[in-house]
DNA sequence: TTGTGTTTTATTGCCTCC
DNA sequence: GGAGGCAATAAAACACAA
């Protein structure tokens, strides 16, 4: 349809022609004077588009170009509409006067209800669709800006987690750090007492050990060497003196020396009174033994 | 002055609502 | 089906460095 306007409307020299040639394609395409110029823009050459609003500079005349209550086709398809498609305005940009008042009335409301777009377009000399136009492109400028602030809001919790995080992996590897090396020290408390064990099996030999080396403190287990040795000695002398003809003072002096340290050896003590204080079977055989 | 990046104005096509 | 909103986009206007 454009097309046709096209080219039909250089041949329509007379004026009365070219007004009824628009009261034709409106009626056909059903839609405003300002859509059907549009379009008619779009489709026949570059998108330069109409400034409304500046041609009311151009002229001099407070009427806008096109105010959608008062359209008069005679007139504008004599004048400004001819004039309009040979010449076309370039794009100009809002004064900043209009771009205030815009700003307070998108303050006020971001949505535009149609009186109000009337209104507005009435006060600033503008035609609705720009005013349309304006609120939507601001709203879209609304739109970035608040994902621009949400977007600096998520980042900053996002570093704080961040490094929230790194300080609680540094705490865990130094938790970590201290439980291999509690680890360690156990295990070398668990080596000691095994190996202990294990030494006082050794040096106990075939002597019964009643009151069990288990319970030896550390200080005990430390004089094992020394003791097992000692023991070592009297089993020694016992089994020298029973075949040799040693005095039975001699006799009577190593026996309880012998006495002693196995007593020593088996946590129980040798009380001054010169008997042993066993307690149990066990203890008495041990003595017995002897 | 000119090239380039940004902002603003406007269009288009699609979607939703009534 | 028309009106209006929105995202994507075009293009003019503008800002600014080299």
């Amino acid at each position: 349809m454009y097309g046709v306007l096209y080219f039909v409307w250089p041949c329509c020299s007379q004026t009365r022609i070219r007004s009824q040639l628009l009261h034709v394609l409106l009626l056909l395409s059903n839609i405003g004077v300002e859509r059907l110029l549009k379009n008619f823009m779009v489709d026949s050459g570059p998108r330069s588009m109409l400034s409304f609003n500046d041609l009311q500079g151009m002229n001099g005349s407070k009427r806008l170009f096109f105010q959608p209550c008062d359209y008069d086709y005679d007139e504008m398809a004599d004048g400004d509409l001819d004039e309009y498609l040979r010449h076309p305005e370039k794009k100009r940009r809002l004064t900043s006067d209009q771009v205030c008042f815009l700003e307070r009335s998108f303050d006020e409301e971001n949505k535009l209800e149609p009186d109000r777009k009337i209104q507005l377009a009435k006060d600033l000399g503008l035609s609705p669709r720009q005013v349309a136009v304006w609120f939507q492109n601001r709203r879209a400028r609304w739109k970035t800006k608040q994902l621009e602030k949400d977007f600096e809001v998520l980042q900053s919790n996002f570093n704080s987690l961040t490094a929230e995080y790194e300080t609680l992996l540094k705490e865990k590897d130094k938790l970590e750090v201290e439980v291999v090396a509690l680890k360690e020290k156990l295990g070398m408390k668990e080596r000691e007492a095994e190996s202990s064990q294990l030494w006082n099996k050794l040096s106990q030999g075939p002597l019964h050990n009643p009151a069990g080396i288990d319970s030896a403190s550390d200080e005990e287990s430390s004089k094992l060497p020394v003791l097992a040795s000692k023991q070592e000695h009297i089993r020694s002398s016992i089994f020298e003196n029973d075949q040799s003809d040693l005095s039975q003072d001699e006799d009577d002096s190593l026996s309880k020396d012998s006495l002693v340290a196995a007593s020593i050896l088996a946590g129980q003590e040798y009380s001054n009174s010169g008997s042993f204080e066993f307690s149990g079977m066990d203890h008495a055989f041990w003595y017995w033994s002897y």
